[in-house]
RNA sequence: GGGCCUGUAGCUCAGUAGGUAAGAGCGUACGCCUGAUAAGCGUAAGGUCGGUAGUUCAAAUCUACCCAGGCCCA
């Protein structure tokens, strides 16, 4: 007879094999096609909310690795809190303003200059639109549940308005002013490049020495000097900013020598000197004194070509890379210039137009292409005697990516919200205190940026944006700045769009009857700057936490990459506190990048770029949701082939174990087989303490957002606590106890809590295996498992004594299996069923043994057990006592049962009496 | 160059307030089973805790410097 055909075999028809790749957009249409995300934001009426507000990706390409990390971290989240209890929802947003966009349209439309502003911003819409198109359905094959047909748009005509009365907020409170700031400048092109926009190559430069003679008196400080002919002497390659230098840099800390050369005196920092000697020509030289730069602070020189003078000042962006450590320093013409230019409130000086052409401000080069101009300027410097050197230099120096032309670093006016006005530093530093920063580091970073960060420039010379709602008198040029007007604006925006101040005039934008507050005039200009896209994004709090009814400001969670310390996290922050005094967020999370096995940057250069669609298409959106959770975001996060195909063979292993426990479910139905706590075996009892340390772990690592904690745990669980003890153990009264006898229903019952918990505990994570399984889970239960609840920890569960037991029973097996493979090492026996095995182990072990009886052969999988009491009780720690146990194997005597495959001592002819009365029962 | 962060077995992670010979899972090797079978089980081998120098009776855990890497600036 056949006794494969009298036992329970698990049988299921979740099949073994994932088949993500295909099976991932089944269900993913089951779940659209059902209403899932709604089924679960309706599930939430009545419960505490938890807001997670979308940070807006740029609507620009396909989505990458990081972009996939950063949802997948947003959605584990969300899932786990509706889990949890929570109320839930997720907005999705795409910030779509911004140059990349605008630089991408304007390569495709070739070098057309006709194209109007009109067509330009028209074609960026469609650009937007095109890729936030491919972008939701990149995001939904993440399995990223969300309201994907109602995303927040920056670009949107609601949105666009909400931006422009947020600016209008900063200037009814005094906090947007407008001032002069060098920008890169394309004089052929006439216009403002962004830093993208320009390419470094190699450019041929003039490299000239020029001294600068001091008019103070610096005898006080170096009495050596007194009466000579002293100069600070600096270099420049270019030579047309030296009609724009308001200042010489030195650095405080370097030593500066006095240089006697013939007749005149040179003041260098001595780390250049021996180079610059050599460099200038010149041989004879004496150091006649020294000192540190700070001494000379605010000590002033002589403008070698215009009466004026030169200051000199300090700053610690001097080096001794090159030059003679005197910098020549143009505020108007050089980002550093610029900033210590403010410092010590010198003017911004540039006298240069549009065209790149000098001014009328200045004589003798008035009118000349500042680059001509450089030739002229260094005869005048040498008439004059100011020019101790000249030669050239070839160099990297910025070029126009459009016309290919070297750029010129020009002042303009540009607008800015105050950091200072109103005390919005200081503010947004109290606030920053006040919220949760994970990790904790996140508010050293953040702080460290606000305390240090320039006044913010808010204009940038560009289309494709929101205007700056401003208007100048076209009679006496005064500038129109009102609240009143820019929210008559915003209306217009939120009915027509913003398009609107690019095609109507400013008569049609002001209200009716609007005068120069200056002269009385009635007709006005457009401003034509656009603000920075970072204040778009940065006013979502306004335009979509305050607007949306299920949202609410401020929200619980910003999440996003530790970049946005210093963009969405910051403007955010200052647009709030500008406007409303607090912060937008209760709690700020940061993840790391994602680098490749080695921890480098991922590059095309390097070919280590790994994109989410491939992952996708090799191993399904599970494995990557998976390498989500199992790595720790708050550190950079590695990823590669080998790290993938690892997790998805721990992945096989986690839906296997499913597998098996589905299987032995197949005939078992919770409302009537259900067994009891109190009735189930005492190994069951263990298995269900052991979840219930998980469950305890696992809700306490969703919390704290440590889903590599969850992972690991569950994990570790599932390999160890089931597949290798309890489900191993497990199969003898599984397979070949009766069908419906108690002692199966009680493996049964366990199997099932156990496997439910376990699918619920994992669904936020295995989004998509948890609700295929939950399908095959037997009993009533929610429609997915999405709409189901994390487990509770249950304190009956919890049995301190049986845990101590059981710590102990589990050390003996593990003797006991090593002595079982010393025995199939010496061919004594196979399967382990052929092993008879006898313990001598110490009193208070061996009582403790003896208590478990035959249960003890079924624990190690053996067919007979015998217990020898030790002679001498071991005295000490249990640890002592486990140490002295000690196992011998045998070869088990009597006959194999042909249906569970136990040995037993003849008394049937074929199989043994258990089963003999299961057959009996079945 | 500056600010913030990271560096424990091949991989992903644990290592409590410094204290007995540094742990887990995976992977690897070898073996068993063939009633979870493109599965399951077992045993074993892997680490001078990035490096150096300190503090201490004692450091993976504290300090300094160095090296490698990341983000943001310059």
């Amino acid at each position: 007879m056949d006794y494969k055909n009298t036992i329970n075999l698990p049988s299921t028809d979740f099949p073994m094999k994932a088949s993500l790749p295909q099976k991932e957009p089944e269900l993913l249409k089951r779940w659209e096609s059902e209403k899932l995300y709604e089924k679960i934001t309706a599930s939430g009426h009545g419960k505490p909310k938890f807001i997670l507000h979308d940070g807006p990706p740029y609507a620009n390409g396909h989505i990458h690795i990081g972009t996939a990390l950063n949802k997948i971290l947003k959605d584990i989240i969300i899932k786990s809190k509706t889990m949890s209890g929570f109320a839930t929802n997720y907005i999705p947003g795409w910030d779509c303003h911004g140059l990349p966009i605008e630089h991408n349209v304007e390569k495709q439309q070739g070098r057309a200059r006709g194209t109007s502003q009109l067509e330009t911003r028209k074609a960026c819409r469609a650009y937007a639109e095109k890729f936030i198109a491919i972008q939701r359905e990149e995001f939904k094959r993440l399995g990223v549940l969300g309201d994907w047909n109602n995303p927040y748009l920056t670009m949107s005509n609601g949105y666009t308005a909400t931006i422009v009365r947020e600016f209008g907020k900063f200037v009814a409170a005094g906090s947007v002013y407008k001032r002069k700031k060098p920008i890169q400048w394309c004089a052929s092109c006439r216009t403002a490049l962004a830093e993208a926009e320009v390419e470094y190559e190699n450019h041929r430069s003039p490299s000239i020495y020029v001294k600068f003679p001091l008019v103070s008196d610096i005898s006080t400080i170096i009495p050596q000097l007194a009466g000579k002919n002293v100069s600070v002497l600096i270099w420049t390659t270019t030579p047309w900013t030296i009609p724009a230098n308001l200042a010489i840099s030195l650095h405080p800390d370097f030593d500066y020598v006095a240089v006697a050369v013939d007749e005149d005196i040179y003041l260098i920092a001595e780390g250049l000197l021996e180079r610059t000697m050599q460099e200038c020509g010149i041989q004879q030289y004496a150091v006649i004194a020294r000192c540190k730069g700070a001494q000379l602070e605010r000590h002033s020189c002589k403008h070698p070509l215009y009466e004026r003078q030169s200051l000199l000042i300090l700053g610690t962006h001097v080096t001794l890379d090159a030059g003679t450590g005197c910098v020549h320093t143009a505020p108007g013409h050089g980002q550093e210039d610029y900033e210590i230019g403010l410092k010590y409130g010198l003017d911004i000086f540039a006298p240069v137009d549009d065209a790149g052409c000098f001014t009328a401000e200045v004589d003798h080069v008035a009118g000349q292409f500042v680059f001509d101009a450089n030739k002229p300027i260094n005869t005048m410097l040498a008439k004059s005697g100011a020019l101790v050197a000249e030669r050239e230099i070839e160099h990297s120096y910025p070029h126009c990516w459009r016309c290919k032309k070297p750029v010129i670093f020009r002042a303009t006016e540009q607008w800015f919200i105050s950091m200072e006005k109103n005390n919005l530093r200081t503010r947004a530093m109290e606030c920053i205190e006040r919220i949760q920063w994970i990790p904790r580091w996140g508010i050293d970073r953040i702080s460290g940026m606000v305390i240090n960060r320039p006044d913010w420039c808010l204009s940038r010379q560009r289309v494709w944006g929101v205007p700056i709602v401003a208007f100048y008198c076209t009679k006496c040029k005064g500038l129109l700045l009102d609240q009143k007007i820019i929210n008559h604006v915003a209306d217009l925006f939120e009915q027509e769009g913003s398009d609107i101040w690019f095609y109507r005039e400013a008569s049609q934008l002001v209200p009716n009857g609007t005068v120069c507050p200056h002269c009385g005039n009635t007709t006005f200009e457009k401003e034509t700057d656009i603000l920075d896209v970072w204040f778009d994004s940065g006013v979502s709090h306004a335009a979509v936490l305050e607007k949306r009814p299920e949202l609410e400001s401020p929200c619980d969670l910003y999440l996003e990459g530790s970049d946005q310390h210093r963009g969405w996290f910051q403007s955010s922050l200052l647009t709030c506190v500008g406007t409303r005094g607090r912060a937008p967020f209760r709690a700020v999370l940061t993840h790391g990048f994602v680098v490749d096995g080695k921890g480098e940057k991922m590059a095309k250069s390097k070919g280590n770029v790994i994109s989410p669609d491939e992952v996708i298409r090799q191993y399904g959106a599970e494995v990557l949701r998976l390498w989500v959770a199992s790595e720790n975001y708050q550190e950079d996060m590695r990823i590669s082939p080998d790290i993938l195909k690892r997790l998805s063979e721990a992945y096989r292993k986690i839906r296997n174990t499913w597998r098996f426990m589905l299987g032995n479910l197949s005939d078992f139905d919770p409302a009537k087989d259900m067994v009891p706590y109190s009735d189930i075996h005492e190994i069951d009892r263990w298995a269900l303490m052991r979840f219930n340390q998980l469950i305890r772990r696992v809700r306490a690592a969703y919390e704290q957002y440590e889903f590599h904690t969850v992972y690991h745990s569950i994990a570790n669980f599932c390999i160890t606590d089931m597949s290798a003890v309890y489900l191993d153990i497990l199969k003898d009264r599984l397979y070949c106890s009766a069908a419906g006898s108690p002692e199966r229903r009680a493996a049964q019952s366990t199997l099932y809590i156990i496997l439910k918990g376990l699918l619920e505990l994992l669904a936020p994570i295995l989004s998509f295996t948890a609700d295929e399984a939950w399908i095959y889970l037997p009993g009533e239960k929610a429609e997915s498992v999405h709409l189901s609840s994390f487990p509770e920890v249950q304190a009956a569960y919890d049995d301190p004594s049986l845990a101590e037991r059981w710590e102990t029973l589990l050390r003996v097996r593990d003797i006991v299996l090593k002595q079982l493979e010393q025995a199939r090492v010496g061919k004594l026996i196979g399967n382990s069923l052929e092993a008879a095995v006898r313990i001598t182990a110490p009193p208070a072990i061996t009582t403790l043994l003896e208590h478990y009886g035959n249960a003890l052969a079924d624990m190690f999988i053996v067919s007979r057990v015998e217990l020898t009491r030790g002679h001498t009780a071991v005295a000490g720690s249990s640890e002592k006592q486990i140490d002295a146990v000690q196992a011998a194997v045998f070869r088990v005597g009597g006959n194999k049962c042909q249906r569970c495959w136990k040995y037993y001592t003849p008394g049937n002819p074929q199989i043994c009496e258990r089963c003999a009365a299961a057959l009996q029962a079945s």
